[in-house]
DNA sequence: TGATTTGTTTGATTTAGATCAATGAATGAC
DNA sequence: GTCATTCATTGATCTAAATCAAACAAATCA
């Protein structure tokens, strides 16, 4: 790989725990590949298991049934961790949403090098532990909310992850952003049709909570009314 | 708490990793507490947070929204590890589905132990790797599967989880056992209603796939039409 | 032992969201 | 720039599951 010193990422991933010696050691292990919009990083179940930092774009999780149906089981953003260490296989496909950067290491060396780094591990311990109390609210989402929550509840938790950069340490929502999927993505994440995700957005924007200047931008004009559609507060 | 050795789950919880001396120590900090049907021990947000590990029983891990609608987003069993360590609260309840009983730590004496033994960090991050990955597998049912899939999905899935009593170490399959929880609660993990939950049960009997000789028991007739169903195949 | 409560099934009706079917806007190719 | 393709919106209709409403069965209690 080389510089993983001047990685974008190096102080968001996990490589964050390991100091310089460490991190060169990693470094000669993994290397940086750019996946183009709609490329699949590894399948379900795949042949050589592979684990990825995302250095740069956003990549989805996701699980296809037999006859085709998809459900995206996750979302993935710069300096998070994909793929599945130690032992069992990953149940779910890993494909770029838009053009994106990750840092790939087979899955053999990097279970070595994390046995051998407790901090490594223990930052991944906490991410994954994040990760699983994030599936279990969209279990809730998926389980139980309406079409209109749905939406609103992603609007809300986009404007959160989208919104750093990652250089500021204070969380900062933006009440303008960028949709990294498009409609047929969102309905695959809430458990929709296109058409519903579609008919939920126009509803949205004529209430005046939200705009869309165009298809991939969100404004939020009334982040609290939005966040208690998404809560059903 | 006492004689850690002697507990049933020894050789199947997280403390599996410790040896002797080590698991008096993580003994002196914990105690075994009985949790009868219907108890809760702890609710999302808790004050005085705990972690656990199961002995005994079937728990479940549950979301609510303002307005009552409950979502169960996991479930837990003998050996299971329950809670949140590290920082973050859980943002969930936890409540016992039949008389139960549970090791109990206070998350700050858990967390300190924790980072002094890497091995347990270890079993604890397969652990929770391994529970998101059902996570993400239940996302897709409640996201895309009909409430028939939904049905032989849970079937199936306790018939497999349900199996060990734990001694034995290859994976046996009951094709006979005792729902450890109402329909209500079955409907609350599958996103659906009791009268659904009665209906798709109702119909998988009468196509003699399974038999329900009582309310709590379920026979698996056929297994390999009830796992087609369950993976849409 | 019957009476009460709790949990389950079954039936009738409604509805949120899916499906089917065009139409309308961007985006990209040449 | 025009054409073609892809993506999004809007409308009409359908349906799986929710809701509403009894009836029924099994536990629990005087």
């Amino acid at each position: 790989m080389s510089n993983c010193s001047e990685c974008q990422v190096r102080n968001r991933a996990i490589c964050a725990s390991l100091d310089d010696e460490e991190l060169l050691a990693l470094g000669q292990m993994g290397h940086k590949q750019k996946i183009v919009r709609g490329q699949s990083l590894f399948w379900e179940g795949d042949v050589e298991p592979v684990v990825a930092n995302v250095i740069e774009g956003v990549l989805k999780l996701s699980v296809t049934l037999a006859d085709g149906r998809e459900q995206i089981v996750g979302v993935v953003f710069a300096s998070d961790f994909i793929g599945r260490p130690f032992g069992a296989e990953s149940p779910y496909s890993v494909t770029a949403m838009t053009d994106a950067e990750v840092c790939v290491f087979t899955r053999s060396a990097f279970d070595r090098f994390a046995k051998a780094h407790p901090d490594l591990q223990h930052k991944l311990l906490q991410r994954t532990l994040d990760e699983l109390d994030r599936a279990r609210q969209w279990m809730m989402l998926l389980g139980k909310k309406t079409a209109s929550e749905k939406l609103a509840t992603l609007l809300i938790e986009l404007s959160n992850r989208l919104n750093a950069n990652g250089c500021s340490p204070l969380p900062v929502f933006l009440e303008q952003f960028k949709l990294p999927m498009d409609r047929q993505q969102i309905g695959d994440i809430l458990g929709l049709t296109i058409e519903t995700v579609s008919r939920q957005l126009t509803q949205l924007k004529s209430t005046g909570v939200i705009d869309l200047p165009d298809r991939r931008t969100v404004i939020i004009n009334d982040r609290r009314s939005l966040e208690n559609l998404a809560t059903a507060a």
